[in-house]
DNA sequence: CTCAGTGCAAAAGCTTTGCATAATA
DNA sequence: TATTATGCAAAGCTTTTGCACTGAG
């Protein structure tokens, strides 16, 4: 069975690389940043270009294989798309990401965008703190 | 009565400056990023710098005098610590900025935190979409 | 064979920094 | 007067872009 993106990338008419697979197969595995992708990509493909890497992660997004999130300001992760709406807990003693099944979108509409006459496309939330293990270690 | 800025750079052995000031200032007037405020400073103070301002949101930060908000991943915004938790609508028609307050951070402690074993020190949501305004625009 | 995709290097955009000068306390 | 803060210009970092070459379809 060819993958998700795969197919997607044919349906839309662009073409199926092994840049664009092997970047693609490297974002299931974490939430990287476009330097960590081409680090790791480099281990398979010596060659690859960052600017490769950043043009696939355009491409993906605007397909909507990909989402971009924004645990820092300077360098933005990706996830492949969730099939249920999830938010993120950003361990900044780790840098673990702990993710969490929550209808928040739903909540938040219901409870503010009414109130405030508002229609809401995007909600993103950046929860940072410790995890348990790193809670322990600093004792 | 001096301002509460003042006081805290004074207790914190820092100078009172003109710039600061001035920053200060425009930070109360609104939402903005660091061109905007530098753009609005220069209009008071011709000579002051970008440098100066960028220097400044980093005190006031670092003293929690203000806070940066992260609307867009390229230019930060900031404003004057708010007394009760809030949170922030963005509308992507005419980049109007609507708080509503919310304890958030509360509700996810409940829900969240406690499930997944994890403090949480910082939460900012950025929720976008449109206003009634730019909805009837549109139409 | 043809056009989209890639690599490389250069540029862009926001933010930070080094250093000499100015100004606060 | 002793430092801290500022201005200017230069550098830093992530991300984007131009252009000639490569490779998918």
């Amino acid at each position: 069975m060819k993958n998700l993106s795969h197919e997607t990338l044919k349906e839309a008419g662009m073409r199926v690389t092994n840049q664009r697979s092997l970047i693609m197969n490297i974002i299931r595995q974490g939430h990287f940043d476009a330097e960590e992708i081409h680090r790791r990509a480099r281990q398979k493909d010596p060659h690859l270009s960052l600017s490769t890497v950043y043009r696939s992660l355009q491409t993906f997004k605007k397909l909507g294989i990909i989402e971009e999130l924004h645990f820092d300001e300077t360098h933005h992760r990706y996830e492949v798309k969730p099939a249920t709406e999830h938010h993120h807990l950003v361990c900044l003693g780790c840098g673990k990401v702990i993710e969490f099944q929550h209808s928040l979108a739903r909540y938040l509409k219901k409870n503010v965008a009414e109130a405030k006459d508002f229609a809401i496309t995007e909600t993103e939330i950046r929860i940072a703190g410790y995890c348990s293990e790193c809670r322990n270690k600093k004792t």
